[in-house]
DNA sequence: GGCGCTTTGTGATAATTGTCACAAGCGGTT
DNA sequence: AACCGCTTGTGACAATTATCACAAAGCGCC
């Protein structure tokens, strides 16, 4: 199996009209990036654009990413996968974030234990190794993107550690629950069971188990596909 | 509470001798950054030796580090604790491996929510947040080392991670004796199940159960303190 | 309506892990 | 020997989570 990173063109943009678009969206998704520093516009004129399909398996374990992705517009998943066919979400890349697993295969001969999947449709900017190292060497704006980057997304898994040696599995859920509900801005969240169990390393029966709980508890209330929180 | 980072010259070496010595030791630890750069060398001549006894607390939750540091000899472990008082060792920072959490104190408001602790005396260099910033921008093997030196502790996190959600605590436990085991170079682990449960978020008796198991089955044999590895 | 697919509900059961409680052993000190 | 602190052993028990098995309900489609 080949990543979809390492395989040349994919989908790329090749008229003018439409990476001159894309690259409008880099600095609207990426604004602390924009500046009148030469060599990062000439990089940036020369990078790769990329579009690619919801459900694409970018990533996965023992592929090596040659290239570094800004990610302009949708939503990608870093999860990891048993054997038997159990998941757990590590985190998700959207607009304005960069894919910070791309930065790994650059670096190091060892290869990524994780799958990356869009989610979406997604934008994304790719920069090859040599223009990425370039990028970093001239442009303050782009370090300092880069660092923060890193250490949020170390943070972020952090405390994803902590809160799956430490919580129970219920109290998982339910701060799932209610972080799709306050992302989405809405009571209703439209998720099986069977997802859900693969966002928290758990399975489907387990997570029914628990939601029925809830509901009868008042908490939610369940239908095919959708749970309704009832605060 | 406060850092020790925080708290200015913490034990730093005032003589030149002496510093001259950690400073050797830096390119002994670190041979990559070692070049004829000038900005490089004068920014490492201007950084502050800091040497710290085994047993204080570096960084905890609520605290803000705003120095970046290379361990040049010792170890800080990186843990988590709950309010009842269990703990998960997320990972180890040895000499010749920069403290990736110093970063993130000095790149965001977020503050670090994780304890470290140094295992061992250790010696190393820090740097302020500009002059970071500064060896960044001119020093290229520092900003690979950089990069290098983030992806791989998160690729360690991820890894622990996945060990924690699909692993049984047996199955943790004993790959973990086998590291301790290895990294000695000895048959013989010294430590106790109090230590071992600190390290993989467990508890005292759950271990000490597993470990009575283990030792019936012939594969260890268990002394007040220490454990033999029967193969 | 009938069919097929996806999704959900649930019983039964086992394994894992945590918690509380307390005894016992080991090693050093006085 | 007597004592103390640290470490280990273990019973009893509860809670959590996973697994297997199968039924039932919902939904789209012909």
């Amino acid at each position: 199996m080949e990543s979809l990173f390492e395989s040349s063109g994919f989908n790329s943009f090749t008229d003018l009209t439409t990476e001159q678009f894309v690259k409008n969206g880099l600095y609207q998704t990426y604004p602390c990036l924009e500046g009148d520093n030469k060599e990062w516009n000439n990089i940036i004129s020369q990078a790769t654009d990329v579009s690619i399909p919801a459900g694409e398996i970018l990533m996965h374990p023992g592929s090596l990413c040659m290239q570094f992705m800004l990610l302009i517009e949708g939503c990608v998943r870093v999860y990891q996968q048993t054997p038997n066919d159990r998941e757990v979400t590590l985190y998700r890349t959207h607009g304005g974030e960069l894919c910070v697993l791309s930065i790994n295969g650059m670096m190091q001969q060892k290869n990524f234990d994780a799958f990356a999947k869009t989610e979406t449709d997604i934008t994304a900017i790719a920069l090859s190794r040599d223009q990425f190292l370039q990028a970093m060497a001239v442009c303050e704006p782009f370090r300092e993107f880069m660092l923060i980057s890193l250490t949020s997304r170390f943070h972020n898994v952090l405390e994803l550690m902590e809160e799956t040696v430490f919580e129970s599995l219920d109290t998982r859920l339910i701060c799932m629950l209610a972080r799709l509900s306050k992302e989405n801005n809405n009571n209703l969240i439209q998720i099986t069971h069977e997802k859900l169990a693969r966002e928290l390393g758990s399975t489907r029966e387990v997570i029914s188990r628990l939601l029925k709980v809830l509901e009868r508890q008042g908490c939610i209330k369940l239908g095919r596909g959708e749970i309704h929180i009832l605060i």
